[in-house]
DNA sequence: ATGGTTTTTACTGCGTC
DNA sequence: GACGCGGTAAAAACCAT
């Protein structure tokens, strides 16, 4: 299998991502802490990002501070920015123009019959093309929403294409009522990254998304369906490099953990089991047999999975192992 | 909803440092 | 005595039906 730790992933550009990159030219020189990349401002979504690894290094540059200096307490109230405030509640967070459905001018006066008309077709044009935006700025709210996640989760480029694709594809197919872009969109994410085999658990995404655990769960199983994804169940090995590089463990017990977990999977004891439950038992028993202790709460803690599951699990692939021996 | 399976929780006993 | 570990029973979570 390969390395994903070390792999460097190609990036597919989109049309919209060019165009983007193009619109910034202050390029900042700064580098990306995590990779040493090279930094880009994209001002259209206000964040800073690496352009090697994705990391988004400052998000919401927009200051919603106060507007103007302040003397005192008292002015400082007054002069708090102004405007309507954002919500994230629609999809425009409240910006676009709406126009009043009372024939009036500012004044409160009723208008002539000719300035009726007008009006009435002025709002159909501008609901037209509100609406036909919401889909576009949809998109893009649920991608940046994508975008954070995943670098909070430490997952790749190529993982966000992919959940953006999988989002793409349940906005066009009519997914959406009825689910929030948030439950999507964190959706599209463990979708995306089960099938990149760099799997990250329920709650993990819960931890860092707006959205509870059952409901992404349930959009989820959604989504698969509909869309007919085709996923199969995790890959224990998957996990092991992530665990033993969490608990500072050699690449010798990275090595003898696959092995265990390749020992089991011949030996079909993992059906049915939890992935990252052998994953857990593996490094754990890998750890006794090259002689670098770790205790089974350490690994419980980073895999986050019971002590009670890993000792069942690995007296499972230890037996596996004398078996295997025995053939 | 239901039943079967897996995981978790909570508790207990044993050996070691 | 605290800690790591093993085991057990009952509760909870999960999944397919």
């Amino acid at each position: 299998m390969t390395d994903t730790t070390t792999r460097r992933y190609t990036r597919e550009r989109t049309d919209e991502e060019t165009e983007a990159e193009e619109e910034s030219t202050a390029e900042e020189h700064a580098v990306c802490p995590e990779c040493g990349g090279n930094l880009a401002t994209d001002t259209e979504h206000g964040e800073t990002v690496c352009e090697d690894c994705g990391l988004v290094v400052e998000e919401d540059e927009i200051d919603p501070g106060p507007e103007w200096r302040a003397f005192d307490s008292r002015e400082k109230d007054e002069k708090s920015r102004v405007g309507a405030p954002t919500t994230n509640m629609m999809h425009d967070k409240g910006l676009s123009t709406n126009i009043g459905w009372q024939d009036k001018d500012a004044y409160g006066n009723t208008l002539s019959s000719r300035q009726r008309e007008k009006m009435q077709r002025l709002r159909t044009w501008n609901e037209r093309f509100r609406t036909r935006d919401s889909k576009e700025r949809n998109l893009k709210q649920a991608l940046g929403e994508i975008d954070r996640m995943a670098s909070a989760l430490g997952l790749p480029e190529n993982v966000r294409e992919t959940a953006s694709v999988i989002y793409r594809r349940a906005l066009e197919e009519d997914l959406l009522p009825g689910r929030s872009i948030e439950g999507v969109a964190t959706a599209s994410l463990y979708a995306a990254a089960r099938k990149a085999g760099t799997p990250r658990s329920l709650d993990e995404l819960t931890k860092v998304s707006r959205v509870d655990k059952d409901e992404i769960a349930r959009t989820y199983r959604y989504i698969v369906r509909q869309l007919n994804l085709e996923i199969q169940p995790a890959d224990p090995e998957s996990y092991v490099p992530r665990f033993t590089s969490d608990l500072g463990l050699s690449e010798e017990v990275e090595r003898r953990a696959r092995q265990l977990l390749d020992n089991a999977k011949q030996q079909g004891v993992h059906s049915g089991k939890s992935p990252v439950g052998l994953a857990a038992a593996a490094v754990y028993a890998a750890s006794l047999l090259t002689n670098e202790k770790v205790t089974q709460s350490e690994v419980s803690e980073v895999a986050n999975i019971s002590e009670v599951t890993i000792r069942n699990r690995y007296h499972e692939l230890l037996e596996a192992e004398e078996n295997a021996v025995g053939l």
